[in-house]
DNA sequence: GTCTATATTTAGATAGAC
DNA sequence: GTCTATCTAAATATAGAC
């Protein structure tokens, strides 16, 4: 067996119709759900015969899980560099902290709308979901959870932990909302906040929300 | 036509049948989503023919909105009352407010796990859920936004709406989640915390959080 | 590695007896 | 109002040619 003869290997260089399979799918799961996409509507969005999918991926389940790997380490990555260039010495070191934490999913690296909902849905979703998470997210929360101590001491790590915890709930349910926050703040319409805004405000809302627990 | 042959009909008395049915749909659809539940199996926990689900509800959409309808209905009743209880005077205000409108969910009206996820599903779920949550939910929200600006009258209503939105994330994340806190907080095996430990944590945290908006 | 064709199961929905 | 039986469509997965 060669090398090259290996596709769920992925030190591999990737192939174009994989990466399609990829972009397709991960459309499909964000509009759709894991049990409401369909391989067969996937591999026509691909431009491939549906065959080819399961010769990739093998099941449904592993092209979920494809789906998840490559954009969890994308965010996690972007993630890792606005973390280190945070100044833990600033007045507003938490905020910098928590910006780092929901920028790269609103940004350019979350993969916009089509992975905004699965990165939600993930948050919420049962034991397959939770598996994924616990994969490909629990580390960067424990280096999170660390640096939120770092840049507010005063904080237990029970208490880091469960504003972390909120910290990425209130984050999806604004990745996952096409402007209901707009719609209830300003009635039908109204048009969407840019993501650097509603970054900003998030990171300042949980910092904010971790010194409410402070006096507990 | 007597009134008594009109199933579809809210005022109706509900029958047995319809009742069990709805409590099974609930669990099917907590436990595999909406795509994800079959209208068989509910028929089976339900101890039904399939048929009769069709007879009463129309579709696989119009059982899901009935599942909803209901627990939504006595979440917003509960919510109502503890809002009515909130003594705007005092210093912990805000807070009163948050805990009237998170508690409920994780409370014994919130239909204990069986709706949790489903709640949580639909906050970040698509158009269905979207337009269920603009019917069930909506109303709801502009009362708790006003209360939240009774009580810090400080925030504007862009920014109180904003903090209505995250806390509304912040507990999705929670009541879907069977113990992540826990876990990452101390270590596999970790014993969940009482529900009315988390509202409270929880409601401090969103008052904390509006309070970080305020400086914007 | 990619395709066509198909096997097998299961889905939601309906018809009609009682 | 409830049941049994069934229709039709769509699902995932596989087999085998190229």
């Amino acid at each position: 067996m060669t090398a090259a003869s290996a596709p769920t290997t992925d030190s591999a260089p990737p192939l174009a119709a994989r990466e399609r399979i990829l972009d397709a799918a991960e459309a499909a799961f964000a509009r759709d759900g894991f049990a409401g996409a369909g391989m067969k509507a996937i591999a026509l969005e691909a431009g491939v015969a549906q065959g080819l999918l399961h010769y990739h991926f093998g099941s449904k389940e592993g092209l979920y899980s494809a789906v998840v790997a490559r954009r969890s380490a994308r965010i996690n990555d972007a993630r890792a560099v606005l973390l280190e260039q945070v100044d833990f010495a600033a007045p507003d070191a938490l905020v910098q902290v928590f910006a780092a934490l929901v920028g790269p999913p609103l940004g350019p690296e979350g993969g916009g709308e089509d992975y905004a909902r699965i990165f939600a849905l993930l948050a919420v979703g049962g034991a397959r979901d939770q598996d994924l998470v616990r994969a490909h997210y629990d580390d960067n929360a424990h280096r999170f959870i660390a640096a939120i101590r770092r840049a507010e001491p005063r904080a237990s790590h029970e208490r880091a932990t469960w504003a972390y915890c909120f910290a990425i709930g209130a984050l999806v349910s604004v990745v996952a909302r096409d402007g209901r926050p707009e719609r209830l703040a300003a009635g039908e319409g109204a048009p969407p906040d840019p993501p650097a805004r509603v970054a900003a405000r998030l990171a300042r809302h949980c910092a904010g929300g971790l010194r409410g627990l402070l006096d507990d």
